[in-house]
DNA sequence: ACCCAGGGTCATA
DNA sequence: TATGACCATGGG
């Protein structure tokens, strides 16, 4: 096995021994997280919250509610997450998918590749809320990537080339771990967990779980 | 008063 | 291909 693989497994290993579970997706339904993938676009969680709780108290948190609704309603409901405007279209549009296969259940029932792609062709997802979906609402063992996991590969010296794309990022968890969904779904959760509790943090590494050099420091290694 | 969140799109060059 | 502007609310 390669070095940066080990590495990988090392990271993840460290992270849970130092972290637990964090029992990611928070929500109840797999609709429900289709819907806090796009509320969550550069979106702080506790706003997404307070809009999906608004969506619950509407009735609004299921296809068949959630169509019932005129745009400029939805858009009140989830105003708390921000972008409102942009991700009531974007939430009708992925709404019309699921009605496009006959429910949630038909869609998410589609092949990885090609739940992939459909998920895509909805104007407002991109590569980062489809695999979400395809990972937390699915089950997939799909790899999310976000910032703080380029910017911590790239802390951690395991990016090779510094440019490198979402599709090679990716790649590069999945052949170095088991394709176990679980798995994933954890480790992307710990690494946005130590984002959140460290980067911020002052003093700035004070409990970071990571050996010096710390992974979401700003200075260079 | 500034910075940034569990991104994605579109217009420029 | 590669930057920048834009979307908008709420908390640090």
């Amino acid at each position: 096995m390669e070095a940066t693989e080990e590495k990988l497994l090392e990271l993840y290993e460290k992270l849970q021994a130092a972290y637990g579970p964090q029992g990611w997706w928070p929500a109840e339904t797999p609709f429900e997280v289709m819907v806090g993938a796009v509320l969550t676009q550069a979106t702080a969680w506790r706003n997404v919250e307070r809009a999906i709780e608004r969506l619950k108290a509407a009735g609004a948190l299921s296809p068949e509610g959630m169509a019932r609704l005129s745009e400029e309603e939805l858009e009140e409901l989830i105003r708390p997450a921000g972008f409102f405007r942009q991700k009531a279209r974007r939430l009708r549009a992925l709404l019309q998918l699921i009605e496009r296969h006959g429910g949630v259940e038909g869609l998410l029932a589609l092949p990885t590749e090609r739940l992939r792609a459909e998920l895509l062709s909805v104007p407002g997802i991109g590569p980062e809320t489809a695999d979400s979906i395809l990972l937390y609402a699915a089950g997939r063992p799909v790899f999310v990537v976000d910032a703080y996991t380029r910017r911590i590969l790239h802390r951690l010296g395991l990016l090779r080339d510094e440019k490198a794309s979402y599709e090679e990022m990716q790649e590069l968890f999945e052949r170095a771990l088991p394709r176990d969904p679980e798995l994933f779904g954890e480790y992307h959760a710990l690494l946005v967990r130590l984002a959140k509790e460290h980067c911020r943090a002052k003093p700035r590494c004070a409990g970071c779980p990571l050996a010096p050099p710390c992974a979401h420091s700003t200075e260079s290694a």
